[in-house]
DNA sequence: AATCGGGCCAACCGCTACCCA
DNA sequence: CTGGGTAGCGGTTGGCCCGAT
């Protein structure tokens, strides 16, 4: 665990590049690729260590980086991303291929976190400032549930993000122009050798399914705490007579979710259960795009591109001169939104669809890996 | 025109995970 | 198994830019 000697060599430059080492330091990578960093420097002919060299690279010079402003659809992934992974910026910026750790957590200091304070959202748990709108009984539940999820899907944001550095390292540096190809590997990868592919993403399919079937128990959380997926993935309620749970009933013989990790129409091996309804066990479909999987669901909730518009009004409210003070009640001091509905009603519709979001776009990049 | 202050971003620093002998 | 070397990550900083006064 030694630290690294790097840069305090004296005759090692420093501060901003030139544009000559710049040419330098590409014309080199283009010929011989990287390798190995400590070396590169004097290979090259430049008066700097190798970390500096390569942060200037993969903050800079590599050719598939896109530079500029950041889109809406960008802000809005690196926003859930981050509510699903926190500062892990390198696993972030493996979902967003052409822009650096470094660049958006630059954007995340500068502008989405100030945006998300102003609309009253602690951009560190992502919740509203006011929490207390969220926790009347059930809805604690539910968010707490929503959270233990979230951790779960990190860790497996987490694992495929390695898998695409991992990846990424094998390819030669002219190929990987495109992180597609990476992604896709990396998401293959997962699904033939992880032994557990894309579960994670079944249970967020799940949980979507329990704030939709939330609402149709009078209020009632309709789940018990959820158990993560390899804790036998059952659930107990708590203070509830019934058992749900999420059962692994096979289906490939491979085991492995292959489709499900592409989004194909693959049958998967997950069931959402009631313990007291065992009949109606609802099978979770891959097919999930913002669609209910209930039966008894009537479709009230339904997550998806509804959000997106949502979501983006809200982001473009707050960061516009029409801002709303979310956590006062406006400028009015009234508790009603403008379309009159309540505001921990809003909250709440908000949250979820937060989630819901998330969700989705979970799904999506399985889908199609590469966002942009 | 000069000064000040805040925003922004490239680059650095220090820690840690990983690899390999 | 251990320890040294390296790459990579996340936090922080320094300096440039630009708008306000």
């Amino acid at each position: 665990m030694g630290r690294s000697p790097c840069c305090d060599k004296v005759g090692l430059k420093k501060g901003p590049w030139t544009p000559e080492e710049d040419q330098k330091l590409l014309a080199y990578i283009e010929e011989h690729g990287h390798g190995s960093w400590r070396a590169l420097p004097s290979k090259a002919g430049l008066q700097r260590c190798g970390k500096s060299c390569r942060l200037r690279w993969t903050n800079y010079l590599r050719p598939d980086i896109k530079r500029g402003k950041f889109s809406l659809q960008e802000e809005q992934t690196i926003i859930q991303l981050h509510a699903l992974l926190g500062n892990r910026w390198s696993a972030i910026a493996t979902h967003l291929p052409k822009r650096t750790d470094n660049e958006i957590k630059n954007y995340w200091n500068t502008h989405l976190k100030k945006r998300l304070t102003k609309m009253g959202i602690d951009p560190v748990s992502h919740k509203p400032k006011n929490d207390t709108l969220l926790c009347t009984d059930g809805q604690s539940k539910s968010v707490a549930n929503l959270s233990h999820m979230a951790q779960w899907e990190s860790a497996r944001l987490e694992a495929e993000a390695r898998l695409v550095k991992q990846s990424k390292l094998r390819c030669p540096v002219e190929k990987q122009v495109g992180s597609v190809d990476a992604s896709m590997a990396s998401v293959k990868l997962l699904a033939t050798t992880a032994g557990e592919p894309t579960r994670c993403l079944d249970i967020l399919k799940a949980w979507d399914r329990v704030w939709g079937g939330k609402q149709n128990d009078d209020g009632v959380n309709g789940i018990g705490d959820i158990e993560s997926p390899t804790s036998t993935l059952s659930t107990t309620g708590v203070g509830e007579s019934s058992t749900n749970f999420f059962e692994f009933v096979g289906g490939n013989s491979s085991g492995s979710c292959d489709d499900g990790a592409t989004g194909e129409d693959g049958e998967e091996e997950w069931e959402y259960k009631d313990e007291n309804d065992m009949e109606n066990s609802i099978p979770l479909t891959s097919g999930f795009s913002g669609v209910t999987m209930a039966s008894d669901n009537n479709n009230e909730h339904v997550p998806g591109g509804n959000f997106l518009e949502s979501f983006t009004d809200l982001l473009l409210s707050s960061s516009g001169g029409g801002h709303r003070n979310l956590q006062s009640g406006g400028d009015s001091g009234n508790d009603l939104e403008p379309n009159g509905v309540n505001n921990s009603n809003y909250y709440e519709d908000n949250s979820k669809n937060y989630w819901n979001n998330i969700l989705n776009l979970v799904n999506s990049s399985m889908q199609d890996p590469p966002l942009f």
